[in-house]
DNA sequence: CTGTTAGCGCATTCAC
DNA sequence: GTGAATGCGCTAACAG
């Protein structure tokens, strides 16, 4: 590989001073090491002249950082990380970090093995979103002091620090204001995984009939479907759900409420007069369809800049910080599908 | 730092033998270079057992080559974006790439800062989607022989090869399915870049309508809008359009699609009665409101793959391959907006 | 068949 | 104030 890429040897030579002298003055420690000002402008000069970039690969190799932040989320393609990755790439750059992704498709193996390449590419951090069934790895990452932070679900039972949204809050707001609306059997409907910020959102929604004194524990009204086929299994759900005679759906995330909002208006439905909608998740579809489908927003800017905030302090390592689960309030927005 | 993680030298001083005969060992080269089939399955043992990992930082400054792959786009939050980096991340991964993600905002000196960047990190190689007035940065870019294909654009007069879909063709195709309904006075809704892909569709647009006879050359029904306050921007445009007396509307991408769908709503049209709407791109939201909006959608999957094969064929520089510009034949979907 | 050696580009410690 | 020497972890050319 002859690299024909500018390197501090290459304005050594030039200037016929040593490496190391280069080195010092472009790292910026001129000053400390007084070195004559005359000499520190010449160095930068040609430096600028010639075009040098450091090679991060060997200071990394040097210094033990890389500079790099990994970035593990379920699928990039969709939206909802699609904006965190936006949000994480703002953040990290402005401390100078670039960051390397990886989908996991809600998989463990597959989350298991993009940690393992990223921990071989020493990546300084990681912001993790954790998936079902990963806890034991996970377990045994935390045990190699390597930083990371969970972002949108937490691991219970874990000493780690997670940043997430209030989803008991956001559930239990948009099925009140169902039950206010005057609906009265109301569906839940959610992924049949056993994550964090599912099974809060359950117990909001939970938690909101129990107050309202709406609860019947005799017909359980939390619907599951899985990931695969997720069209068939809508369909069947959703025929479920009208069947039972409920009012109104509960949708615990913004893929089951757009996907489902297809089937409803199939079976000749209108909403808000023959059932009630809500849904957690702000997607561009839920402002555009008509009526608009009132939902709650997650501070998704807000969680990525704490999560970084977080994230940089463990690297930095600046004092133990305890670990911690970071709620965010978020937003509920108005339309008007109920 | 004292990085706890295992090297080399670890296993080799369990094992009592040399560096560099784990490392041919672990390479897969035991057969080649004739090592004993006891020593090696004693070193991928006791590898496995202490859990190494090869440090990639390491690796990379000795081969030269980091196995990293820069990917740069407009903006990763954006659903098409995001679906692309999804694929690219797919198709990356089988060649044992990781890639490193950056967003340009259509920002020239942004795109040349993570261009920068991503060399700095001595990227293998990048797909990038180029921004408006980057030509000249590009070209420096290329005399570099850093390999990179351009993706969803090209830019003209360059010599370097880009895979987007055709454009022209969907354009083509979305104003004379117009057409074919009866509108006789199409508007065309675009941003005010001097993009390839821009370009292509408004050329489209145009020939459909010339063909057709009703291409006025005295009113120009193309109409441009910035990105910056694009909400404001898009309700005056939006009205100029429908007080010209434009019975339909040719969306050229996805964006523009769905923010128009907001105020037409408002504006008390009905579609397709009113005006007719057609689209570039089918996110999610074409799909889910009513009526469903008839529109074009790029073959994102296939653009992706394409553009790995390419540049995996430049980064190992088999053969001089020469640039080409890929055009791709996307789908037009047929809905109810017109 | 196996081990030794030399560097990839950089930052840093220690001499001068 | 400055230069030389060392080594980060790994691969590859070269000796045995």
């Amino acid at each position: 590989m002859p690299s024909n890429q500018v390197k501090l040897i290459d304005i050594a030579r030039k200037l016929d001073v040593s490496v190391g002298l280069v080195s010092i003055v472009l790292s910026g420690k001129s000053k400390e090491r007084r070195i004559s000002n005359e000499l520190t402008k010449k160095v930068i000069e040609t430096a600028k002249e010639l075009g040098y970039m450091p090679n991060q690969l060997a200071r990394g190799l040097r210094t033990g950082k890389s500079g790099i932040l990994g970035l593990l989320v379920a699928d990039i393609a969709n939206p909802f990380f699609g904006t965190m990755a936006r949000y994480i790439e703002n953040e990290a750059a402005k401390l100078g970090y670039q960051v390397l992704f990886g989908s996991s498709d809600e998989n463990p193996e597959k989350l298991e093995d993009l940690i393992n390449v990223f921990i071989s590419r020493q990546v300084d951090g990681m912001i993790i979103v954790p998936v079902n069934k990963s806890e034991n790895y996970l377990s045994s990452l935390q045990k190699q002091s390597i930083p990371f932070v969970f972002i949108d679900r937490y691991c219970s039972g874990f000493d780690a620090h997670a940043v997430v949204s209030d989803n008991y809050d956001g559930a239990y707001q948009l099925t009140s204001l169902l039950i206010d609306k005057g609906y009265k059997k109301i569906a839940n409907l959610v992924y049949n995984i056993q994550l964090s910020n599912i099974i809060d959102r359950i117990n909001g929604y939970t938690s909101a009939l129990e107050n309202a004194g709406l609860n019947d524990p005799d017909e359980d009204l939390v619907f599951k479907v899985g990931f695969d086929q997720l069209d068939a299994r809508l369909d069947t759900v959703l025929k479920q759900i009208t069947e039972k005679g409920c009012d109104s759906i509960f949708f615990a995330n913004n893929n089951l409420g757009i996907q489902s909002l297809k089937f409803i208006d199939t079976y000749g439905l209108s909403i808000p007069k023959d059932i009630g909608i809500v849904s957690f998740d702000n997607p561009e579809a839920f402002h555009v369809v008509k009526p608009g489908i009132t939902c709650f927003e997650q501070p998704i800017e807000l969680m990525c800049k704490q999560a970084i905030t977080v994230l940089q302090e463990k690297i930095l390592g600046k004092k133990e910080i305890e670990p911690a689960l970071i709620s965010l309030p978020g937003k509920l927005i108005m339309r008007e599908s109920c």
